[in-house]
DNA sequence: TATTAAACGAGACGGTACGTCACGTCTTTGC
DNA sequence: GCAAAGACGTGACGTACCGTCTCGTTTAATA
């Protein structure tokens, strides 16, 4: 705040030089964040972030060419704020630690509005598409990957089902999201790692 | 069909008075769905719906006054190509069954793209999201609802996990949907079925 | 003025049902006419008289698609401030009238930048040529092709030279326009209109 | 040629030193040329200049700060091509060889686009206007104002209207060039030069 | 021989304008 | 009073150029 780094018209930024300047990136970013938290997918536009931040629109387009990659680049720079792998013991304890942190993560920081418009976007275009799917998602279902892993390793689950089980618990995850219901639901948390960690698929009913 | 309905410059289609005309509420629906269905949610917009269905734009707000309650009506007119509660006798072939059904009415339908518009712009609109919340979903998830109740009451799995399963499993097809990813993989699909149908929430981990 | 019709912010200026709205259309011409006047030909924006004007850009474009069709109906509107033909009884007087009053409207009126303008645009674009050459240029130099011709009825000059000279006095003044010399040079105006009324095609020089 | 010098990639061609490096401004003026010939006055740019040569912008713009300027600069390095003055002999037919000349100059190579291109200029800059008017238009009027010193020697015509027999003659050719009617056309010719050798100023009409 | 100084290419920068598209509202006319 | 028609102001889209800037390199002239 003292430096005053993303005010609009505090003082003039050019170029250094040819190549990026990283006080323009990361108001650019911060702008979009803001913009996000502020008002969401429907109110997010590239003139707008570009006033904010004092950059040019051209600017924006060159590093980021979609509204995905900003996208992308706007939740990677949040992600710091939870990486957490809880590493409780047993597979239910850890997936009420993680996902309780997932969920005010994306309640408490912008990361959730971030989210939110990364799939909305999805959902018009092929770029934003492949993005999600094969960037994003990958990597933030890493953590969660390995909670899985170590809980077959013990031999809580079969290992033949982590994938699956990682499908099922994403999903949850984001169809909570989506529809805005993430509140800190402790009993629905609760029972939902309960039924996750109590899973088999190779039960008798073949 | 032999009087061109839909026709955008075929036939003036006029006011039939003071009371809504039907040919004009169909001549809409239809243009939606066949725009969705060609450019997806990024191209879809109420001016080229106007000018496919020969309607006027006032009259478009007037019955549909966001682009939620046209998602809604679209998939409210195709669901009937995909009703099927399969009473195949066991939660697992229900499930296979169900999920198989489910995933070519959304590949070779419209309805689909139509899916993946109202999930977008619920990301964007509070009113999107109450529909898709409120009133879209719990209507979805019916037909999945009494498969998980009837497992219950023949004791596949346990009264208690129903609303959990549920919401596993739907989250699970919206994953999949809202990643492109609904090819018909007969083996995910079983996989899936068979994890599900194998849970257990009473497990001693408590 | 009193009625403070162009004004930006005064009060909207909506549609008018589907019909041209004639407020807009004056207050298109109008701003557009001062900003020519105010900044020049590279001053001069679209964006810059739709925000003057209160108007929205594609309504600009819908009325006047290139920026030649606005400079035309600018100056259209202007020529009502300078229709004279002189009639003074003989070439050499109606010449000085004639080009006096031009240069006068020229250098008083916002007229003189909108005919630069036309010209200027008219050096980069088709369209703008073709306006400047097929229908601009005949109607602006009808009356002075009426002295002329009435001249030669009078046996001032020969009937064969009318359309010459015409080229010849109408090169002079754009000449002068187009670099900024038009000046209330009595003496000039003088000396040429006595050369043009003296001039003889019919020399013995064969 | 051989060395390939306004390639844009052939190879680097850095500086020379503390001084202005001839090959860049040889490669600056080609490239400017060669796009007022292709794309016109519209469709004239810097940075497109600067593509074409290989050269940096500000390069570019440190030798010719305006437009204006590389207009003029890339003019004066095709004049070579027209310089002739005719000597016919007596004024029409002088005046007819060098109208022939100068409309296959400006038909047939680069210089009349450059041309136009600087009259456009001159509409929207103070600067342009004043090369225009102040430098170019004397330097390119010289040879014309010889043809009618020498006819105003021999007698032909009267030594004080040369300076306005200039402006008329010139504007009727910057007529025809902004209008884009400089075909061979020489009936038009023929007739405009009869016209002028026969002008007299000092007619009974005083 | 080492240093200085200027010109070079490259290209990023904040801006502005481009021309188009969609938004949601409005008014008129005809059924 | 509804429907078609379509104009309206608004504002975002993604692109092109503007003219300025800072870089790191290259070369010639100077010390």
């Amino acid at each position: 705040m003292s430096e005053d780094d993303e005010a609009p018209r505090g003082r003039r930024r050019g170029s250094i030089g040819a190549r990026r300047n990283p006080e323009t990136e990361a108001a650019v970013l911060m702008a979009a964040q803001a913009l996000l938290a502020e008002k969401g997918y429907a109110g997010f536009s590239i003139d707008e972030v570009a006033r904010r931040a004092g950059a040019g629109k051209p600017t924006i387009y060159r590093w980021w060419p979609t509204k995905a990659d900003l996208f992308v680049a706007v939740y990677e720079q949040d992600k710091a704020a939870f990486v957490a792998d809880p590493h409780a013991g047993d597979l239910k304890s850890d997936l009420i630690a993680y996902t309780r942190a997932l969920w005010t993560f994306w309640r408490d920081s912008p990361a959730g509005c971030t989210f939110r418009a990364l799939v909305a976007e999805a959902q018009g275009s092929k770029a934003a598409l492949a993005a999600l799917r094969d960037k994003f998602l990958p990597e933030r279902v890493r953590t969660l990957r390995n909670i899985f892993a170590r809980a077959a390793v013990r031999g809580e689950i079969d290992a033949a089902d982590v994938e699956a089980l990682l499908e099922l618990y994403v999903g949850f995850n984001w169809l909570r999201m989506l529809t805005d219901r993430i509140a800190d639901d402790k009993a629905a948390v609760d029972r939902m790692a309960r039924l996750i960690a109590g899973a088999r698929g190779d039960r008798k009913a073949g």
